[in-house]
DNA sequence: ATCGTCATTTGT
DNA sequence: CAAATGACGATC
């Protein structure tokens, strides 16, 4: 029998505080039927901490799950009783209703939770950290930085619109050699001395170390935050509390930082937005592109996205008329660039006789040399290890050799399900009837080559030059200047002081002959990655790339046009009805599952439905068989197709379905 | 997980 | 015909 005293004083204990005392919490629960805020009473005692923005614990049916406090109202809609809040967790306020408006609107645009993006956007409390203080920093004085804006037409119109707090939003193409992190750190500290905060995204954490760096020169470095995953939670919360605290007002970050709980949102900046790195991985699979634009929007802030290259989405975003492109006179950019050549035209074999085992396309050779005789370095830019798997003669192991050039033959590794013929991984000559030079045989077979024999390969054709390798697990941010072949994968280009002498681009044939939707953007963005990265062709700087002078993307390297290769792109997705000028969603999961699902989906009128086709999932639980099916519409119908997709999920969940699907918006890989 | 609601079964 | 049991759905 319990004391009916004892039972009078549990319930005197919880009694209501008095002003303000219903909360409206987010609750952490990952079912999309539940995606929306739940009443709860607020104790007197918790009166004080329970401030909006808080992280709490409340009893949701039955168990205790974590969740956001994000408004203290007088009243509820909720017929019926509410629960207390169990625990304020701690009275800092995390979410900021700025925040809290982001996750809701990224949720809606790519059919997920907010539950699911806040997951993302807000880093696991610690709680050592949170009971430190975090020391504002100074703002630079107003009068600001001189920049290099000038260089590019409508470059000081954006600095100005900066300074004065003006919304600008820019699509800008960076000249060749162009030092990009000291001008994104020159946007950055305008908008700081004006007062208002930056967010800078960059694909790598060799890039945050490289604008935090160009930032710090012109700022106080405490008023700079650099954020990347690989912090330890201590740090990356502390960090984060400065920014959520409005201690710092720059914030250079790696993908998570696309959520930088700024104060005063002044400019948000996405270096690089063809880099694979700025799509999410994670549900809903946000893009830092697509989430920049929307909080720019959100909050009247000022948007750039940079790079050397231009994809089909910023190419749409200066199209519609949201941006203007900021790019440098075609005079200025061949002042800046690199002399580009193909080797599919004109060929001549090297007539090097040191050169006998592994022999480059004329071209590429003396570029190479002419280069190493002027002390400069050299950059040899090859994919990914495994990416293009190079061919051996199936009988006596012989590597298949270019009859042309001698350089090894490769194959397109991803997806290429059509018979290609075998191709030479240097020059992108096509080698149709194979026969092996040592014992005849017409047989090949696959062998995995990466940066490591090319590399070795390569010494042996410029004897007694230093050879370095940076990719994969040993990337170098890096390179001392002097002569020297650095063999590098896409993304991994170490830096060099004065900029390489010249840059082999290989493999190209086969980077753009992937049956990719994206092969001829993503090839040259790549390129242009490196070859930004070569001399100038006055001070003697070439470029060789593999593939023939003919291609379109060739052409556009040489002429170093991105904007208008973008254009053609834009022009042919807008034709072939893909991405990003038609919305597209994928829905996928086992066969009978995803059939249910888009059958139920309440598509609008324009829609159409492509598939569905099976898909093989790699597991490490064994490989599954799943379905996908492709819908698409016209982009003014996406908001309308993102809402029936999170209706079907909340359907779907509410009925306790045992399939789970997967709805993916814009995915990355459509073909 | 847990609670309330409603239908169905079981006990008188 | 009331009480006990169970299925189901919402979850404050």
């Amino acid at each position: 029998m319990i004391s009916p005293a004892i039972t009078v004083i549990g319930v005197n204990e919880r009694r209501p505080a008095e002003q303000r005392p219903i909360a409206r919490v987010l609750v952490d629960v990952p079912l999309p039927h539940l995606d929306r805020p739940f009443d709860y009473r607020v104790q007197a005692a918790h009166a004080a901490d329970a401030v909006p923005g808080c992280r709490v614990k409340v009893r949701f049916a039955g168990q205790l799950v974590q969740g956001y406090l994000l408004d203290r109202v007088d009243t509820t809609e909720h017929v019926g009783r509410l629960a207390y809040l169990e625990r304020v967790i701690s009275p800092e306020p995390v979410l900021s209703p700025e925040l809290a408006a982001v996750a809701r609107a990224v949720a809606d645009r790519y059919a997920g939770t907010v539950a699911d993006v806040l997951r993302l956007a807000v880093p696991p409390r610690h709680a050592r950290v949170e009971a430190e203080a975090s020391e504002p920093a100074a703002r630079p004085q107003a009068p600001g930085v001189p920049t290099q804006w000038q260089r590019y037409e409508r470059g000081a119109a954006l600095v100005k619109a900066l300074s004065s707090g003006v919304q600008a939003k820019a699509v800008w193409q960076a000249l060749p050699n162009e030092d990009w992190p000291r001008r994104l750190a020159e946007l950055a500290a305008t908008v700081a001395a004006a007062g208002r905060s930056a967010v800078i995204v960059v694909p790598d954490h060799r890039d945050v170390a490289r604008v935090h760096a160009a930032c710090v020169a012109l700022m106080s470095d405490d008023a700079v935050v650099a954020l990347s995953a690989d912090l330890g939670p201590a740090r990356r919360y502390r960090r984060w509390l400065r920014v959520r605290r409005g201690a710092a007002h720059v914030v250079v970050g790696t993908r998570a930082a696309m959520f930088a709980p700024v104060h005063r949102p002044g400019l948000f900046v996405v270096w690089d937005d063809g880099d694979d790195l700025h799509a999410e991985p994670r549900a809903p699979y946000p893009h830092v592109r697509d989430v920049l634009v929307l909080r720019a929007h959100q909050d009247g802030a000022s948007f750039v996205a940079g790079g050397f290259a231009r994809t089909a989405e910023a190419q749409l975003l200066v199209e519609s008329g949201w941006a203007h492109e900021v790019i440098a006179r075609r005079s200025v950019v061949r002042e800046h660039a690199p002399r580009v050549s193909g080797t599919g035209d004109d060929f001549e074999q090297a007539r090097d006789p040191a050169a006998n085992t592994a022999r480059l396309p004329a071209v590429a050779f003396e570029a190479a040399r002419a280069a190493l005789d002027a002390e400069a370095p050299v950059l040899v830019q090859v994919p990914r290890r495994g990416y293009v798997p190079a061919l051996a003669c199936a009988q006596c192991r012989t590597p298949a050799r270019c009859r042309r050039c001698a350089g090894p033959l490769g194959l397109p590794a991803k997806g290429s399900h059509e018979a290609r013929p075998p191709a030479c991984r240097w020059c992108g000559a096509v080698e149709p009837t194979f026969r092996c030079a040592a014992c005849g045989s017409a047989r090949l077979r696959a062998q995995v080559v990466g940066a490591g024999r090319t590399a070795e390969e390569l010494g042996r054709a410029f004897p007694g030059t230093t050879v370095r390798t940076s990719g994969g697990d040993e990337v170098l941010a890096t390179v001392p200047s002097g002569p020297q072949l650095v063999v590098a994968t896409p993304g991994a280009e170490p830096v060099v002081e004065g900029g390489y002498g010249a840059a082999l681009l290989l493999d190209g044939w086969a980077l753009l002959g992937r049956p990719d939707l994206r092969a001829a953007e993503e090839t040259l963005r790549r390129w242009m990655t490196a070859a930004a990265m070569v001399r100038p062709a006055d001070q003697g700087g070439r470029v060789v790339v593999g593939a023939d002078t003919a291609l379109r993307t060739v052409q556009a390297l040489i002429r170093w046009d991105p904007a208008g290769h973008a254009q053609r792109e834009l022009a042919e997705r807008e034709e072939l009805g893909f991405p990003p000028a038609r919305r597209m969603a994928s829905v996928q999961g086992v066969a009978h599952a995803v059939a249910k699902t888009v059958a139920e989906i309440d598509l609008p009128a324009s829609a159409e439905v492509l598939g569905p086709v099976p898909v093989h999932v790699p597991r490490a639980t064994g490989d599954e068989e799943h379905e996908r099916a492709l819908i698409r519409v016209p982009r003014g119908d996406g908001k309308a197709l993102a809402a029936a997709l999170a209706r079907v999920q909340a359907q779907r969940t509410a009925r306790k379905e045992p399939d789970s699907i997967r709805v993916q918006l814009d995915p990355l890989e459509v073909i």
